[in-house]
DNA sequence: CTGACTTGCGCC
DNA sequence: AAAGGGCGCAAGTCAG
């Protein structure tokens, strides 16, 4: 496999740098005009390239703009990351005069490019050293099988979440529309109230003997709401729905779409959705478990009341897949706990820990294992807690000793080796005092009960982390069978147009879909192996094949 | 007035 | 005895 380094030299040119086998100093091999680099790039995809660049955000969606789809690369600044957190690496092979640089580089956001064209930090850094120390440091790590995957799999994704910018995901306004109006009627001018929020507004101000109550402040309601004799102490939802009173009803309902107005009316409509396409951006590596992160729109939590908005151009369907219960199907192949993998060769993995004995109803292995996740001990979840442990004590054992490593405040690290942050807060700056004076129990307290929260996390960052790992994998072989199944450019073939953790979207030829359906259940499977190898773990998924998003599950 | 913080809620 | 993970976003709130 060749590795080409791309980099920008000055004068608006990019230098492809290659180290031939034997060589120490990689050797330019081409120096071109930006505008020629989507041809250039082109030109050496036929055969087996790995393109390696600073950072993904800089380099690929101009590739794209022009028409020009990579196979694979490294990207230097999530894999840096990575590293930089990694147990298994010595830290000093990746020390170099840039390394702050390195540690501080940010994905070029569109905001950065347009106010800041000529002052990028990146241009401060030289990939090729970075990529150097990088290759070092891995090769020299015990854990470098893993962390090279981790890196790849991390890469491929820098790759797809640009490609599914690129491509969109299609998206009807006029059936947006249509949605808010039957909700909230008809769309008003300015910024005023739409008349069924009005109408709410007015019962609720009856209700609650308010006549200039504005329902939209925290505040105002809850001084209303207690001033008609409610004993709350917050507005929130779950609150209001255990109180009974007459206007309640009508706060809840304005509270629902009042927020469907705000998050995802008719500016969010403006806003995200140009072209029929709602392209948001998607942050790789953007959250400290490894999950994506994504800016615009708020794209990871698209309400589903707005999914019916979602659908294929004519002649395409939308192919939904989600994993059923992920992360607790992950936590039993991380920990090799062959019970709860037994369980999980159930559809429903909470059926089959019912099946197995361990516990009476699904409600109870739900709220078991989420709790064992979470480190939610309260009421129900707790109290399942020492059942599951008997019944499958590797799994639960890992999640209980990630806690405790947490709260020794070490790290942890998920599968593949991504590292959890170092604690930051009081409490961990010093060992644990053995003695104190009475007088300072109350910041002991606090400590302690930092010292547990820390734990939660790291608890949740094995599994949450390890989650996130396998769908990456699922991501990138996934992305690779979708390009074999058709021809031409990147959107004229079955493409990735959404990803939400456990769930994707492919926007697929109608004729294509039965083939993409088979690719994502043999995705899937090439995850399970490639993170778990021999030992079997089920990762079902509900696939639909479908013309809206809504249709899906 | 702006900017930082809080509240509340959507998703996994 | 108590102990619920990770995000993004908009509007309200409040200090400077």
């Amino acid at each position: 496999m060749r590795r080409i380094l791309l980099r920008r030299i000055p004068g608006g040119l990019v230098e492809a740098v290659e180290r031939s086998a034997g060589e120490e100093v990689p050797a330019v091999v081409a120096r071109v005009p930006l505008e020629e680099l989507p041809d250039h790039v082109r030109g050496h995809e036929g055969a087996a390239v790995r393109w390696v660049w600073d950072d993904t955000t800089r380099w690929y969606p101009g590739l794209l703009a022009a028409g020009v789809r990579v196979q694979r690369c490294t990207d230097l600044r999530l894999s840096h990351a990575v590293l930089r957190r990694s147990p298994a690496v010595d830290q000093a092979l990746l020390a170099g005069t840039d390394t702050p640089g390195w540690d501080a580089l940010a994905p070029a956001g569109d905001a950065d490019a347009a106010l800041f064209p000529l002052a990028d930090p990146a241009d401060a850094l030289d990939a090729a050293a970075e990529d150097a120390r990088q290759q070092a440091a891995l090769a020299a790590s015990p854990q470098r099988g893993r962390l090279a995957l981790l890196l790849a799999a991390e890469s491929s994704g820098a790759l797809t979440a640009a490609e599914m910018t690129a491509a969109g995901l299609p998206w009807r306004a006029d059936v947006h529309d249509r949605l808010l109006t039957d909700l909230l009627g008809p769309r008003p001018a300015g910024g005023a109230r739409p008349a069924v929020l009005e109408r709410l507004a007015g019962e609720i101000r009856t209700g609650l003997a308010a006549p200039r109550l504005n329902p939209d402040s925290p505040v105002e309601l809850l001084r209303a709401l207690q001033h008609a004799g409610l004993p709350v102490e917050d507005t929130r939802s779950w609150t209001l729905e255990r109180i009974e009173h007459p206007a309640v009803p009508a706060v809840l309902e304005y509270k629902r779409l009042a927020r469907l107005l705000a998050a995802n009316g008719w500016a969010w409509l403006d806003t995200w959705a140009r072209d029929g396409r709602f392209r948001p951006t998607f942050l790789p590596g953007g959250v400290v478990t490894g999950r994506w992160a994504s800016s615009g729109g708020g794209a990871l939590s698209v309400p589903t009341v707005v999914r019916p908005a979602a659908v294929a151009d004519d002649g395409w369907r939308l192919v939904v897949a989600d994993v059923a219960q992920l992360e607790p199907r992950v936590l039993a192949g991380m920990s090799g706990d062959t019970a709860m993998a037994e369980a999980a060769r159930a559809a429903d993995l909470y059926e089959g820990m019912v099946a197995g004995g361990a516990v009476a109803t699904r409600t109870e292995a739900k709220l078991g294992i989420l709790g064992a996740m979470y480190g939610g001990t309260r009421g129900e979840s707790g109290r399942m807690l020492p059942r599951l442990a008997r019944r499958y004590p590797r799994a639960i054992g890992l999640v209980e000793e990630a806690a405790r490593a947490g709260e020794r405040g070490e790290v942890v690290t998920t599968l593949l080796g991504r590292g959890s942050p170092p604690p930051t807060g009081a409490w961990a700056q010093r060992p644990v005092d053995l003695g104190e004076a009475p007088e300072e129990s109350a910041p002991r307290a606090d400590r302690d009960r930092d010292r547990r929260a820390w734990g939660r996390f790291t608890r949740n960052f094995v599994v949450q982390g390890t989650g996130a790992e396998w769908a990456l994998c699922w991501l990138a072989d996934l992305r690779n069978r979708l390009w074999e199944l058709g021809e031409g450019r990147l959107e004229h073939r079955p493409h990735l147009v959404f990803f939400l953790h456990d769930e994707v979207l492919v926007h697929t030829p109608e004729e294509l879909a039965p083939a993409v359906v088979t690719a994502v259940h043999a995705s899937a499977a090439e995850a399970g192996r490639l993170l778990f190898g021999s030992f079997g773990v089920d990762f079902p998924l509900d696939v639909a094949v479908v013309r809206s998003w809504a249709d899906a599950g």
